[in-house]
DNA sequence: GTCTATAATTTGATAGAC
DNA sequence: GTCTATCAAATTATAGAC
């Protein structure tokens, strides 16, 4: 049997990215695992505390991806093609959108540490697109142009999820990449 | 005294778009406006309605508000600025993101009518759009690029949100119109 | 680690008086 | 139209036994 707190993040992680994080209770995680809530609270005492872990996860998983797709990318537009392939797979795979993206959408209303952690996320991605773009462009145009790039690929995620159509994602960011650089 | 029904759509938009349809209660909004929760389902029976009847009035709403930038827009590019005018005051004027930005995240977790409300207020946006463009463009171009356009405009909201930086927005969206024919 | 039991609060919703 | 009163269910969370 797995561990139980990964089966306790892969449950927990499923259900907030189909739902929203105020969407899902600790009874119903447990309930998927077989265990009682009070269960999932000996591994994360605060609701907080999962989301965290959550995120932290999801990050450290999607940057080790980014940098597997990015492994043979010469050229700026290699490189962005990779981060759009990164963002579709989490997608195509699960027919759910980013945690993050659903988490940013909500951070208003979350925990501050949390709302804090998840825009950590962002200017994470920002920061590698811009650098991907090199220094073909001014830094102000590679900053611009990179949070254009993961603006997009967000949205594109939230809307075919809310359409029920992933083509629409593949439709939203095709013209993304040929804005790109060549080297 | 403003008409409660209205006032009670004020303070649900505010609090849904802030933090999240499933974050947001009847008692929260009866004690906004003074008044006791029995009273809020005596106008909204169920919170489904409540959220339709939010959406139908943000869409209208919205969308009234995109003619009206829209009026004196002539060129492709005028028409692409004059939606990104509007999605701008949505986000700047309330420091919130759009209503349905958020809605189209939690899209699984809403009641089915809802999100299916949710979703046809991004299909308009993306047929408003893809109409703009003109026909200087093939039917399939204008309407990856409107998709495009839409899912940048809602991602940049939730970013900027996320970031707690509103200049984000205006940077992601810089170079949308730069790509539209001028004429 | 997992459980039972339970506390304290909140939630969507309804019945019926005024 | 607004209220009081109330319900049944759900929620986060804890104490303490095994």
């Amino acid at each position: 049997m797995v561990d139980t707190v990964e089966r306790l993040l892969n449950a927990a992680e499923n259900a907030v990215r189909a739902r929203g994080f105020h969407a899902v209770s600790f009874r119903e995680l447990a309930d998927e695992l077989g265990i009682k809530s009070a269960s999932v609270h000996y591994y994360f005492r605060h609701k907080e505390d999962l989301g965290l872990a959550l995120v932290e996860r999801y990050a450290e998983k999607f940057f080790t991806q980014l940098e597997v797709n990015a492994a043979n990318a010469g050229t700026p537009k290699e490189k962005v093609e990779a981060i759009c392939q990164t963002y579709r797979d989490a997608l195509i795979s699960s027919d759910q959108m980013c945690l993050c993206g659903m988490l940013g959408a909500e951070s208003n209303g979350l925990p501050a540490k949390l709302a804090q952690r998840v825009s950590r996320f962002f200017e994470g991605n920002v920061r590698w697109v811009s650098h991907a773009l090199g220094d073909t462009l001014s830094e102000r145009e590679a900053d611009d142009k990179a949070h254009r790039i993961v603006a997009t690929l967000q949205g594109a995620m939230m809307i075919a999820t809310s359409l029920k159509r992933n083509a629409v994602f593949d439709q939203s960011i095709s013209l993304i990449a040929a804005g790109v650089p060549d080297e």
